[in-house]
DNA sequence: CACAGCTTGTGAAAACCTTCACAATACTAG
DNA sequence: CTAGTATTGTGAAGGTTTTCACAAGCTGTG
């Protein structure tokens, strides 16, 4: 569909949507190109490039709105519409994703959680109980859940990911260090702070 | 120093780094271009630049040696140390990262462990005292640590940034949701997972 | 040793991304 | 209404990254 993205581009929409919510916080109701890339870390052509390929948001001579900007990038950013998301994996970093509310706020809504550990399974956490792992597909299915964050050991994500595309998940966030193979239309994205930290030790070493 | 890379050629290094792990570990002595780029979700043609930049550790009509290049990935990622590491702040997301064992397993040693909380202050995690942040310029000198993770709110984040370059920390991993402003010579990565679940979104309302 | 079969390392080409620079246009003041 | 100032949207230029394609060189076999 439409034009071609790369995805440091949308990673910079995504940005620019967060400045444009506390510049919204702040009182500012309009702010120009120049503005939104210095709060964004990036330069006013580039800002108004990333817009242009989706539309013309601005008005010359005096810059974008700030409510209106706002609300374009949510549309184009997908974010109109709330997302169902299931959590699998309720060891630390799943508890720390739960409790996290930055997701909530942006419309993400964790509505069901998974794990493998007969300890865990049917506990509460907040209004949610903790489901068995192996009921994945049924619940998926049936709370209609289109997002999977898969916070589970290396080993099992692999056949966890096979259920989740079964059950019609179509976009997941991937914390296990492994390439997850998919069927067509499904979107990984790779969470690795390993590679996060050996790119930044490989800056530190390149000092001397 | 040397030549320039990109920060996405860096980060192939370090998955090229893991999967030649991956292969010692099932046994294999040999690996071909080919054969790297399969398992790492790239190109045979672009391993072979990326390694170029650094040298040439490979045998025509052979292949790379795993051990081999592993070592030599290593050495370019500034690994052959191991480094010491202070984790600030120990809320959810710091617990988690604490108990994550990847990065030890890497050389990513948490030597000092930091939070505000007087309710977590000097309560012990693993063989760690929680320190009081306040005393975050002398413990981070005295254990002459090199990389801070900073897993506190956002509205903290400036405050311990500056209190950490000041003691000599010059990498930095931070989670919180703001562009933090750094002293030369001091790099920092940030994770961001609002980012990534946007990212996610976006290419799923593409697929209309 | 010569030859066949692979696989690397690398210039050159192609693709992709960012920056430049300016015409078009909106707003404000007089 | 006109002049002056500000800022967008966008082709074109410049820069960077990826892919291509092939000569050079290693290994094993007869």
């Amino acid at each position: 569909m439409s034009k071609k993205i790369s995805e440091s581009a949308v990673r910079r929409l995504s940005l620019y949507l967060r400045t444009l919510e506390e510049l919204d916080r702040a009182g500012h109701e309009a702010v120009s190109s120049e503005q939104l890339a210095a709060r964004s870390a990036t330069t006013a052509a580039q800002v108004r490039k990333d817009l242009s390929v989706f539309g013309s948001f601005g008005k010359r001579g005096f810059g974008y709105t700030v409510e209106e900007l706002g609300r374009a990038l949510r549309g184009i950013l997908g974010l109109t519409q709330p997302w169902r998301v299931a959590l699998i994996g309720a060891g630390r970093i799943g508890s720390a994703l739960f409790e996290y509310t930055g997701f909530a706020r942006r419309g993400f809504q964790i509505v069901a959680v998974f794990d493998s550990d007969p300890a865990k399974i049917g506990r509460k956490w907040g209004d949610s109980i903790i489901h068995d792992v192996a009921k994945l597909e049924r619940v998926v299915s049936d709370k209609d859940i289109q997002i999977a964050i898969l916070a589970v050991p290396v080993e099992a994500v692999q056949g966890v990911m096979d259920q989740a595309s079964r059950a019609g998940v179509r976009g997941v966030l991937n914390f296990a260090p492994v390439r997850l193979k998919v069927p067509e239309g499904v979107t990984v994205k790779d969470v690795n702070l390993v590679i996060d930290l050996e790119s930044l030790t490989f800056a530190l070493s390149q000092g001397f």
